[in-house]
DNA sequence: CTGAGGTTTTGAATCATTCTAAACACCCAC
DNA sequence: GTGGGTGTTTAGAATGATTCAAAACCTCAG
């Protein structure tokens, strides 16, 4: 069961929805919180699943529309990895992603602004970047339980 | 209408089917070559369409196989932004991806041994690559009229 | 010849995502 | 309070890239 938003929390997401004259709406109020409560970057269908047990009503369409919503405002990141689901990310820190191809599970990994000014570094004059994705995909040695949140 | 492959293309093609047990066919080569003769990262039916100019009787499963295929043994990279249909490159040097989000074409974008090195590094203890893949997003700036190819 | 194995072809199936249209909810003016 | 207007949610249909299944094809070794 999902928590509800902290005071913080809910700050956030009207600050961010107010910007495009958008409301904050239980339904978007309970999938914030599900991206929230487990940092796994879930699918739709999972964040669906997860939504629907504090919310029986809910249904898919408004989750790709909250979710939707919530890239178009900036709150959330899409990340995708070759061809599968699209999944959905509420780390607004500059970050790259590392897909674990054995368990499919994908991991933030920190990214340095040195890094990021390297990257941009090597762009030829007259490209303008306005987003760059960083994908990592291989495997994790054991030790790394890593329970994430 | 597409050239066929040179002597030197049509080695590198054997020799990369050959360590699958996988032989060369007509249409494997025309596929093949309608990737070497443009270099724009096109998307299967761009290749279907641009094979069919050789090959009338091509079907699209089999340009899904070769590309497949070819994916495969290493000999072109798959290339995903977003949501949009997969494009495929035959550019095996190591290179990241600019997608111009006004023309929506991709270019290649050189990627120096020291940056991939810096990449890597980024990485905590634990995680082992066996891929990186690095995708800008933006626009380009007139002067960019860059034919590639 | 003949059969085995890989390849190609057609058309159907899948499935994530998007679209459509109708029902809702909320707010403001009257 | 009543009637709209506007953005939101819902169910279900539609889309479209990709995958699958099965039959026809080829090629080559025996
Ligand atoms: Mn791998
Ligand atoms: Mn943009
Ligand atoms: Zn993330
Ligand atoms: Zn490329």
């Amino acid at each position: 069961m999902i928590q509800n938003l902290s005071e913080h929390q809910r700050e956030d997401l009207l600050e961010a929805l107010a910007q495009g004259g958008q409301k904050v709406t239980p339904q978007r109020e309970v999938v914030y919180a599900v991206l929230l409560a487990k940092r796994d970057h879930p699918t739709v269908d999972e964040v669906f699943q997860r939504a629907r047990e504090s919310m029986p009503g809910l249904s898919l369409a408004t989750v790709y529309n909250c979710l939707e919503t919530f890239v178009g405002c900036g709150l959330v990141r899409q990340v995708n990895h070759e061809r599968e689901s699209t999944r959905y990310c509420p780390n607004l820190a500059p970050h790259a992603h590392f897909r674990d191809e054995s368990t499919g599970r994908v991991h933030d990994i920190e990214l340095p602004a040195h890094v990021l000014s390297t990257l941009r570094s090597i762009l030829p004059n007259g490209f303008e970047t306005d987003s760059i994705e960083i994908s990592f995909h291989g495997h994790t040695k054991n030790s790394r339980t890593h329970t994430s949140n």
